[in-house]
DNA sequence: TTATATACGGAGGTATCTCTCCACTTAACC
DNA sequence: GGTTAAGTGGAGAGATACCTCCGTATATAA
C-alpha cells in the first residue's frame, strides 16, 4: 500500500489521547464533538453507568456512530473527563500559590470534594476506575506531585498533622464520593460538614479550630438519605 | 369460606415481621430457613444487588420457591438483616454501659464502621434503603434513642464536641460505606484510619488526641483502590 | 390409605443493555 | 461531476436479570 490511508497526507492531528490518529472527515469530527459534549452532560448528571444509547440520542447520532468513535465505554469516559482532570491540575497550582500552606491545602480539599458533589461522573470515576491513557496518567502524576508538595509545606508550616500522608486524600475522596452519592438529593450540603470535620482532624495537634463546622443536615434530611425508600427497591 | 385456610387451626406463628402468618409446611419452613441462610451469606459477601438465582442455587431450592416465600427483594433483605439490626441494638446497649461516655461513643462508632467493613450488604443497605417492617423500624428507633443518649452524655462529659448531632453518625456511615466498598480488597484497613480521623474531629476542642491514628494505607494500596482497573470497565 | 391443599422447580416471557453487521449516504479528491 | 473511502443509523444477536405460569410432588389430616 502506497499511503497508509487516503487521508494520510492531510493533517494528522495528535488526538487527545496522544496517539497519532488520522484526521476525521468533517462530519465525523462534528459528530465526535457532539458525542463528547453529550457524554459530559449525561455522565455529570447521572453517573458513568448510563446507557450509551441515551448519550447517542442526546448527541443526535446513531448508537453505531458512538461505538465507532469510542469503541469502549472507557474510551468515552476518558475523553469526556480529561477536561476535569486539567481543571484539577489548575486547582493544585492555585493552592500552591496560596501564602498560607494550610489555606491552600484546605482550598484544594474543598475544591475536590465540591467537584465530586457537582458531578456524578467524577464520583463514580474515583470508585470505578478505568485504564487511562498516558496523557491522563501524566496529568494525574503532575497533580500528585503538586499535592505532595502542598502537604510537605503545610507540615513544615506546622499546620498539618505530621502523620498525614497523600493517601489520606484518596481516603477522603473515596469516602466523600459515597457520602455525596447518597445525599445529593436530600441533603446536598452534607459534604461540606463532612469535609470540615475532616479538615479539623487533619490539623496538627494543638492548633485551634478556626472555622466553624457548617450546619448539620436536619435529622429529616439524613432520614431521607439513609432510610427513605427512593425507587431503588421496587415493589410488585 | 368456612375456615380461612386449611392450616388455620394449626399454630399460627407470629412471623418475624409481626404479621400473623399461617404455619408453613415443614418442608416449606426448612426451605425458608435455607434461603435465609444463603441470603445472609451472599448478601454479606457480594452486596444486595446479587442475582436472586444465585441465592436460590446456594440454598438448593428453585427460584420459584424463593419468590414464593419472599415476593420482593425487600422482603428477603429485611428478613436477612433483622439479626444484624438486633446486634446493633445490643452494641448500643454495651456502649451505654461504658463508664466513660467517650469510650462508649468511640466503641460504638468503631463497631458500626467495622460492621460495614465486614458486610457488603450492610454497606449497601444504608445507601440503598428499602421500606422496612414495623419490627425493624421499632428496633431502629430503640437504637436511635440509645445513640442520642450516648451523645448527650458524652457532650455533658465534655469529651464530645457540642455541635455534634446524631445526623453526623449518618454522615459518617454513608461516607464509610463508600470508602469500604472501594477499599475492601486493596486496603481492607483503610476504614480504621478514616474512623480514627473522624473521632479526632469529633472530640471537643481542647481535649488531647489520645490514640494514634492507625497506619495509613500505602500509596500502592490506595493506587489500587483508586486507580487500578478492576473488572469494572470491560474491554473488548 | 387416600384425598387434597400446599409446595416444588424450571421453563420461558419480558425487559434492559451491550455491541456488531450491513445496506445506504456523503465528503473528499481527481 | 464521478469515484471511492469513510461515515452513518438501525435492526438485531447475545447476555443477564426479573418474575410467573404450570405440571409434578409431597406433607398432612381424615
Amino acid at each position: 500500500m502506497d499511503s497508509a490511508r487516503r487521508g494520510g497526507n492531510r493533517v494528522a492531528t495528535a488526538g487527545r489521547a496522544g496517539k497519532v490518529v488520522p484526521a476525521l472527515r468533517v462530519d465525523a469530527e462534528r459528530n465526535r464533538e457532539r458525542i463528547l459534549q453529550a457524554a459530559e452532560e449525561v455522565f455529570a448528571e447521572r453517573g458513568i453507568d448510563v446507557g450509551l444509547e441515551e448519550i447517542a440520542r442526546r448527541a443526535g447520532v446513531g448508537i453505531a456512530t458512538l461505538y465507532r468513535r469510542f469503541p469502549t465505554r472507557a474510551d468515552l469516559l476518558e475523553a469526556s473527563f480529561e477536561g476535569k482532570i486539567r481543571e484539577y491540575l489548575v486547582a493544585v497550582g492555585r493552592a500552591l500559590e496560596s501564602p498560607s500552606a494550610w489555606a491552600g491545602f484546605r482550598q484544594l480539599v474543598e475544591y475536590l470534594c465540591g467537584a465530586q458533589a457537582s458531578n456524578a461522573g467524577l464520583r463514580d470515576l474515583i470508585t470505578l476506575r478505568f485504564p487511562s491513557s498516558s496523557v491522563v496518567e501524566e496529568l494525574k502524576a503532575q497533580a500528585h506531585a503538586g499535592l505532595e508538595e502542598l502537604i510537605a509545606r503545610a507540615q513544615r508550616e506546622g499546620s498539618l498533622r505530621p502523620d498525614f500522608v497523600a493517601a489520606d486524600i484518596g481516603i477522603l475522596l473515596l469516602a466523600n464520593a459515597g457520602l455525596v452519592t447518597a445525599t445529593h438529593d436530600a441533603a446536598p450540603d452534607a459534604w461540606r460538614r463532612f469535609t470540615a470535620y475532616l479538615l479539623d482532624a487533619f490539623r496538627a495537634e494543638g492548633t485551634a479550630r478556626t472555622d466553624p463546622v457548617p450546619v448539620a443536615p436536619t435529622p429529616d434530611q439524613i432520614e431521607r438519605s439513609v432510610q427513605s425508600m427512593a425507587t431503588t427497591v421496587r415493589r410488585g
